[in-house]
DNA sequence: AAACCGTGGTC
DNA sequence: TGACCAAGGTT
């Protein structure tokens, strides 16, 4: 043998013990408003759905109003679509509110309006995935459903070294996060291994040091935390372009509802050019206006906006109309005074932006 | 199964 | 400033 065998550096290694992060989780766990209310598996839900890929900070606001407005599964269940549609805009990804909005129905319907206990019923609901049924099942009903997020891939991958890259490492991550989820206390432990990986195991500049379960971590024994875990490099976004066609009557412009599904699906947005990746020829976007460019001006400056899958810029053409008829059957005039109304994605806030510094009244 | 689906913060 | 990241799910 010329090379010591792994057993051998394992060896002098702990392994990391549920309740020593327990332990660590009670005295040093962040206090989140949903904390208090693991005994509500629909303020549980709520939090769960809202922070997916989304962080803390930005849900807590979110979190408030919904329970303010939807005190129960109930009440979610018998509003409006674009009630919920228009407490979400901001938060991204809004699949998320539509099968939010779909669950709550089928729980009312289909569940008498409570939810199931387990991991294996909560998955068949929409928009409940593996994560966030193991997460509902582990906090509110204790059963030892093992949660793989993005911060127990990250405390897992740096304890055991795991060297595949994600996400082909997920099997291998999976068994080993259901080895360390104990029998008993699981809920506390998933909310305990989350908080470690966002507050002490963290992508950069990890606190090794402050971590309960360092003395059993193979990352930070070797001082290289932030190797793990491997990732593949990704392919840089590709850049699209288009025009968002700026209709306006008086004190009113024209806007319409995005297809039910698919980017942005049913918020608000003005008509455009298809977003391709050839940059338009901007000298003439008249004759890719669709409902008419008579008096079309160009605003100098674009919108700029990055989405999960590609880059976009859009140039703003106003067109003002002389009548307020229809423009098509999508759509509707919508005055100044009323757009806080209507449901707009973040991308049409920054073109609202745009044209409120560039507007000129009468110009 | 790989692509699609938002946004804001950080360095 | 661009790349990375955040309590993923659906198709």
């Amino acid at each position: 043998m010329t090379q010591a065998p792994k057993i051998s550096f394992h060896h002098n290694r702990s392994l990391p013990q549920a309740q020593d992060l327990i332990a660590w989780y009670r005295d040093q766990g962040r206090d989140l408003p949903w904390r208090h209310l693991t005994h509500d598996p629909y303020s549980v839900w709520l939090s769960e759905i809202m922070l997916q890929q989304t962080t803390v900070v930005t849900v807590i606001d979110y979190f408030h109003k919904f329970r303010e407005a939807f005190p129960t599964v109930q009440d979610l269940a018998a509003s409006p679509l674009d009630k919920v549609l228009h407490l979400w805009q901001g938060l991204g990804y809004y699949s998320r509110a539509r099968n939010l909005h779909k669950c709550a129905q089928v729980l009312v319907r289909e569940y008498q309006s409570v939810f199931p206990k387990t991991a294996v019923e909560l998955e068949k609901l929409p928009g409940i995935g593996p994560y966030t049924a193991a997460a509902i099942a582990s906090i509110c009903f204790d059963e030892p459903a093992a949660i793989v997020d993005g911060n127990v891939i990250r405390v897992i991958s740096r304890l055991f070294q795991v060297e595949t890259p994600v996400p082909q490492s997920l099997p291998e991550v999976r068994s080993l996060a259901q080895a360390l989820t104990p029998q008993e206390h699981a809920g506390d432990y998933a909310q305990a291994i989350m908080d470690l990986g966002a507050t002490i195991c963290r992508p950069k500049s990890p606190l090794c040091l402050l971590c309960p379960w360092q003395s059993a971590c193979g990352a930070a024994q070797l001082g290289v935390p932030e190797d793990y875990p491997k990732k593949e490099k990704k392919a840089p976004l590709p850049q699209k372009y288009g025009v968002f066609f700026f209709y306006t009557h008086g004190q009113h412009f024209w806007a319409e509802r995005r297809p039910e599904k698919g980017l942005l699906g049913g918020l608000m947005a003005f008509p455009s050019t298809a977003w391709a990746e050839d940059p338009l020829p901007l000298e003439v976007p008249e004759s890719f206006a669709p409902y008419g460019s008579e008096d079309l001006q160009l605003f100098e400056k674009a919108v700029a906006h990055t989405f999960t899958h590609f880059k976009l810029t859009m140039q703003i053409a106003q067109i003002p109309v002389a009548q307020a008829d229809p423009l098509s059957n999508q759509g509707q005039w919508i005055a100044w005074s009323d757009i806080d109304a209507h449901a707009w994605p973040t991308l049409m806030k920054k073109v609202f932006k745009v044209i409120a510094e560039n507007y000129c009244v009468g110009a």
